[in-house]
DNA sequence: TGTATTTGACCGCC
DNA sequence: GGCGGTCAAATACA
């Protein structure tokens, strides 16, 4: 726990450096020479830092007590909340409390999805499927591919939201524990999307901070969108802000690391989408193993990145930017 | 034939 | 008894 606590803390510190490091560039680019693009970037990206620095702080000594919902979630998360309180008695159910659990929201833009995992990298097998009281549609119930052949205990629950179908509120419980080796880049939604379905994902932009994250599995649309571009282009600072370009991200083929075993205060400061850890963590189980930063998939696609978007000036290369 | 999905039944909690 | 979560047999599919 307490190396839980000093890598948070380290973690603000960095979140506030950055900030500093932002706001100094945003200074040397306030000339007429500069593009807006890029100090709206900049101011983009300052308040990203502190807002994950104010974040981590709210979590409450940086990792203590937590939501257990979503604010936007549905009611429906709420008795989702209960569930281990439900299952305390049972022994298997007992180990389970512990799983760390977070939630998602996943908005789908164009068309429809398959009423599936939607496939954020892992290998998901449904073994259940519920009609839930007050939800129009029913929950899905997926676990780890590998939950016997490698004991991972990683599940997840697909919920397609009443208010907005297009919305899919995707809660996850466990960490995976397996060595997706058939996992591959083009099992992402991206692949899915494009090619079965022609349109693209979003993630929902409401966070518990009003700030959009993204959550580095998800894939967006193939098109000249300004605002995917962003996106795109934020995740990727995202990333290297995460300790520089990973290569995994640059080639995520080749990652094997696939989870992100931080604290939920960690996700959202990594900009791992708006994905909260709702409780119950084992934060320092989440700390301890090491990880690659992403397992993206969307970096085999060649987006439609806008250089515009990134100023040349920008200091991707400055080591220090990325203390 | 092996794997994934579906779906009714079961279990524990409230 | 209702509910959510899981199991497991039946079924579908490649």
């Amino acid at each position: 726990m307490e190396m839980a606590r000093e890598w948070e803390h380290n973690t603000l510190i960095n979140e506030l450096t950055q900030g500093r490091e932002m706001a100094n560039q945003l200074k040397n680019h306030l000339t007429p020479s500069s593009s807006r693009e890029t100090r709206e970037f900049l101011v983009e990206k300052i308040l990203s830092s502190y807002e994950k620095a104010l974040s981590m702080l709210k979590c409450g000594g940086f990792v203590s007590e937590l939501p257990h919902s979503l604010p936007g979630s549905s009611p429906r998360s709420e008795g989702s909340n209960q569930d281990f309180k439900d299952q305390a008695g049972k022994d298997v159910f007992k180990k389970r409390k512990t799983l760390p659990r977070w939630t998602e929201q996943v908005r789908v833009t164009i068309g429809t999805v398959p009423e599936g995992p939607l496939d954020d990298g892992y290998s998901w097998r449904k073994y259940g499927q519920k009609d839930i009281l007050g939800a129009n549609f029913p929950r899905g119930y997926f676990r780890c591919t590998h939950r016997h052949a490698q004991g991972c205990l990683a599940t997840k629950q697909v919920q397609r939201s009443d208010e907005d179908p297009s919305i899919y509120e995707v809660t996850y419980r466990g960490r995976h524990t397996c060595i997706q080796g058939s996992r591959v880049a083009p099992a992402s939604e991206a692949e899915q999307i494009v090619s079965g379905f022609g349109t693209g994902l979003k993630v929902k932009t409401e966070d518990l901070d009003s700030r959009e994250k993204i959550f580095p599995s998800f894939s967006f649309p193939l098109s000249d969108s300004e605002t995917v571009d962003k996106i795109f282009a934020e995740s990727m600072i995202e990333n290297s802000l995460m300790g520089g370009f990973s290569p995994s991200f640059l080639s995520p083929a080749t990652s094997e690391s696939n989870y992100f075993p931080v604290s939920p205060c960690q996700m959202n400061s990594f900009g791992m989408g708006h994905s909260v850890y709702t409780t119950e963590s084992d934060l320092t189980e989440n700390i301890s193993a090491p990880t690659s930063v992403t397992n993206s998939p969307i970096g085999d696609y060649s987006f439609p990145l806008d250089p515009v978007d990134f100023d040349p000036d920008f200091p991707f290369d400055n080591p220090e930017f990325f203390q």
